[in-house]
DNA sequence: ATCCGGAAAT
DNA sequence: ATTTCAGGAT
């Protein structure tokens, strides 16, 4: 095309994202290598929306009592969900005790390494399917998160944000490097995007890449105007939490008075709420009329015989 | 396009 | 008080 100056490459050079890497990478649990391809699979599911500090703790806890897929099918769904806390959109536990019960029955208790049959797992989409292909198997697939669309955004494009496309996945993979590097590129890129490559506050002093089109541009920032964000406080998600946390604080059954205390400002959406718990499977109403977390009555998981 | 938690940072 | 955080299901 031009003829008069060199093209910039203004992709990302693989060294310098690597050789930061090697001298940034945070030591996280998951990324040990006697970890399993199942327990790589358990922080995937804690990691989505949530930061990495609040899944560390928890994580360590879960592999130690549950460490593969037939151990985590065998508890039950109110241990699973005790044992996930706080940790936030709940219905994740529930999809991850689901996803241990089909690879424990219909995979030998082996995660799957393929895409497309990860892809047919609960709680597994297009991120998860490939994060568990690309560092639990080695593969190179392209991985690609909120880091990494950002990290594109602005080194490759040059701007501040770009929504969600259906050709990310293309052109992640275009940017891998061939053979063996992939895997750790992409958990660099990542990493780059969370430590470095910020949202709010990038550390550009400190980025190892010499080539950016954020940067070449002036930083200019975001032209959309901030897409509306998803408040909390007041909604049927907090009051959900809140009747979830009178039922992981007790050992059994309660009844409807005890959960009505959750939530007394607005007793519509207090029934709204546990209406939405009940048909999410994370709570039942026992044949007494008393409410309980999912699986608080069956005995799976508990070691006792029927 | 919406819904789904919760905590820490700013 | 707002923003952000290793997304998925509907």
């Amino acid at each position: 095309m031009s003829r008069s100056m060199p093209q910039p490459e203004y992709g990302i050079d693989p060294g310098e994202l690597l050789a930061w890497f090697d001298t940034a990478e945070r030591d996280l649990p998951w990324r040990r290598p006697e970890v399993t391809a199942w327990q790589i699979l358990v922080s995937e599911f804690m990691l989505q929306q949530t930061p990495v500090n609040r899944v560390e703790p928890i994580w360590l806890d879960w592999i130690a009592r549950w460490p593969t897929p037939s151990a985590t099918a065998a508890a039950s769904a109110a241990d699973v969900l005790r044992a996930w806390g706080k940790l936030g959109y709940p219905r994740r536990a529930k999809r991850l005790h689901e996803c241990a019960a089909v690879v424990a029955a219909e995979h030998g208790d082996v995660v799957p390494a393929d895409v497309e049959t990860l892809l047919g797992l609960p709680g597994v989409g297009t991120y998860t399917a490939r994060a568990i292909a690309c560092f639990a198997y080695r593969q190179r697939v392209p991985v690609v998160d909120t880091n990494v669309r950002r990290v594109v955004a602005r080194v490759v494009h040059g701007v501040a944000e770009t929504p969600a496309r259906a050709g990310d996945l293309a052109e992640v993979a275009a940017l891998l490097p061939e053979g063996l590097a992939a895997p750790r590129f992409s958990a660099a890129l990542m990493e780059l995007g969370a430590i470095v490559c910020t949202a709010r506050n990038p550390r550009c002093g400190i980025c190892p890449l010499s080539a950016c089109r954020w940067k070449s541009a002036g930083y200019p920032p975001a032209s959309t105007p901030a897409r509306r964000v998803q408040r909390y406080a007041g909604t049927d998600r907090q009051v959900r939490g809140r009747l979830l946390d009178v039922l992981r604080a007790g050992t059994g059954p309660v009844t409807r008075a005890q959960l009505d205390v959750a939530w007394l400002t607005d007793t519509a959406q207090r029934d709204r709420a546990l209406d939405s718990l009940l048909t999410d499977g994370l709570v039942e109403q026992t044949s007494t009329g008393l409410f309980a977390l999912a699986g608080e009555g069956d005995d799976a998981g508990e070691g006792r015989a029927r």
